[in-house]
DNA sequence: CATATGATCCGCT
DNA sequence: GCGGATCATATGA
């Protein structure tokens, strides 16, 4: 018999539920010449409704309609010019909440990741929400994705996490929310400042060297 | 190893 | 115009 899929049931529930439940589950991608390629999920993070921070915050648009949209499926943005990003809608329907895929663990189609990234180390093929989006060849045509019954996408039950850090999300500045979550001492996380909060840095003067006088 | 910078679109102010 | 839920590369310690 085939993995369990995780169920609408699953992305039914609030993002910060969602979000550390995804750790570990495998994510896999079936893509148009038949092969698979998959990962296992290793970092997240959660976006809800009365989050500044969240594409969601100021009101449905046509480039965040994914996310009003019902729980399960997929949310896929352009950012930075060049890289897309993927989350899973969790929620009701309206609400406006997801959890952003942000880093996995290769599995399977290492091969067909290698070729998309244009790396060939493993470390560097999935770590990072635009990483991840690349190496599964997900991009526009993704959005709004079934993930619960749609045959492109989708999440396998995978093995239970052992321990689950948390910290502050990428990326935005907001220091009260703890919503990124990851797979404790797993090397395919992102550098994201892991960890201890960012220590304070002095910013250096540059150096000037002084003309002649 | 660390910080710095350029690439390059698009939504929103 | 501005700056972003980013990444690869260059450059300096």
């Amino acid at each position: 018999m085939s993995p369990a899929r995780l169920s609408r049931a699953f992305y039914a529930r609030s993002a910060t539920e969602v979000a550390p439940a995804l750790l570990g589950q495998v994510l896999v991608r079936a893509l148009p010449d038949g092969t698979r390629a998959a990962a296992r999920i290793v970092e997240v993070e959660a976006y809800g409704p009365d989050d500044p921070a969240s594409h969601a915050f100021r009101g449905m648009t046509l480039r965040n309609a994914a996310m009003f949209g019902p729980p399960g499926h997929l949310y896929v943005y352009f950012t930075y010019g060049m890289h897309f990003c993927m989350n899973a809608v969790t929620g009701r329907p309206g609400e406006g909440a997801a959890v952003l895929l942000r880093a996995g663990e290769p599995l399977e189609g290492v091969e067909g990741m290698c070729a998309r990234r244009g790396r060939d180390r493993i470390l560097e093929l999935c770590s990072g929400p635009g990483r991840l989006t690349q190496a599964l060849d997900v991009g526009r045509t993704e959005d709004g994705a079934d993930l619960v019954n749609g045959d492109r996408v989708w999440v396998e039950r995978g093995s239970r996490p052992e321990g689950i850090g948390t910290g502050v999300r990428v990326g935005v500045h907001e220091t009260t929310r703890s919503w990124r979550y990851w797979l404790e001492g797993n090397a395919f996380v992102s550098r994201g400042r892991p960890g201890p909060p960012t220590r304070t840095r002095v910013p250096r003067v540059p150096r000037v060297r002084s003309t002649t006088p």
